[in-house]
DNA sequence: ACCTGAACACCGTTCAAGT
DNA sequence: ACCTGAACACCGTTCAAGT
């Protein structure tokens, strides 16, 4: 509970856990999620890989350790409206998160991957559980809620990553839904709606998504 | 176009694009995503991971594979309700989408990390879409709902599988979440919604997240 | 035509040994 | 106390060579 830390006898440590996360961060940016190697995140820190695990026990840990980094100050930069409706002030919330885990690159399948305990994600799920909750909603309506809100938005994210990636070149991703959708007369519901599948303005059907969430919610209470 | 196909001339082959998905989804079922490796599939197969690379040129192509066939039939299963109400037809099917992706270990993941634009997928968006055509929602509402049924429904289940998952042993992603919030007094609102929180009724939950999307597509209606 | 064998360029993680 | 060096047990993918 205490070896990389307090007095400092010895050799001054050249790392340490803040610095881990803010490079690891940063190469996550610039190369994405398959790119966050051990290896890679020492040799951007000049040291061995060997030498990260006195910080963070294991990869797994230090990506909790960069969710809960993104997730700092999120529920901060959703209120100032105070003197919201709770649904304006649900979906502010909603729309922080959104653009928490599209401030870095792959950020919804590093948030999706792992499950941190900190004040960055328990701090936005208080903040969304209170605000129902004094809008009259039940306990457990607030808490189902929680979890749908959440699991929409990660959800809708990591499409909108997975599409928007340099890694999946271009416009290959549509390419081949246009091509398999009009190939054909399977489906004639799809061609209809094709403009709309496959030229998708992520802002707007976040926007939609949610707001079926929050017109559903007013109808409930 | 022709390779590991059609004339049958020389050595006949042990091994052929059928076989490998239905092994690897096996190997998935047992062993999980993580253990799902070309080289243990080979095994599995009584072949050289070298072998697997003459039936799909890469492991994400495998992995698209084996998604559309966890989609196939997924329509068919949620049809023979044709005399219901749309509501009633759409969360038949997403009820589908879920228990698919359900069906097999790391499904949703699996899914995820796939796009597939072969029957079994775009057969469920076909149907989804064309129900609510028909009910009289405009085209580009159709294909929003669309994305935001598949996004909410895969992010569920994601969490779902993730909760449930043998890997991450047992019952300690709970135990630390009701730790952290009950320690202190910093979340009064999970605390009074801990029990929903912590005891978490897939079902239940998969349903109120659906209900409300459908609420909140009557309301548009 | 189909598969093997062996290699290439990597991984996450551990741990004795140096300073 | 902190980090290096080197190893362990793996990966996905490629490709000459055998049959």
């Amino acid at each position: 509970m205490s070896s990389p830390s307090t007095p400092a006898r010895g050799r001054p440590s050249r790392i340490d856990r803040a610095l881990t996360v803010r490079t690891a961060l940063d190469l996550l940016d610039r190369s994405g999620l398959d790119a966050l190697t051990m290896r890679r995140l020492a040799d951007a820190m000049g040291v061995q890989a060997g030498a990260l695990y006195r910080y963070y026990a294991t990869k797994q840990e230090l990506l909790t350790a960069m969710s809960e980094q993104m997730m700092e100050g999120v529920t901060a930069s959703a209120v100032g409206t105070d003197d919201a409706s709770w649904s304006e002030r649900l979906a502010t919330l909603a729309h922080a998160l959104r653009k928490a885990l599209l401030a870095r690159r792959d950020g919804a399948r590093v948030f999706a991957g792992t499950h941190s305990t900190g004040v960055g994600v328990l701090g936005f799920a208080e903040a969304l559980v209170g605000i129902l909750r004094e809008a009259g909603f039940s306990d457990d309506d607030a808490a189902l809620s929680l979890y749908t809100v959440a699991n929409f938005t990660v959800g809708h994210t990591l499409e909108e990553q997975a599409a928007t990636d340099p890694e999946n070149g271009g416009t290959t991703g549509v390419e081949k839904l246009r091509n398999a959708v009009t190939s054909g007369s399977d489906y004639p519901h799809l061609n209809r709606a094709l403009s709309a599948l496959t030229s998708p303005d992520f802002d707007r059907n976040f926007a939609f998504g949610l707001d079926l969430l929050v017109e559903g919610l007013k109808a409930r209470l």
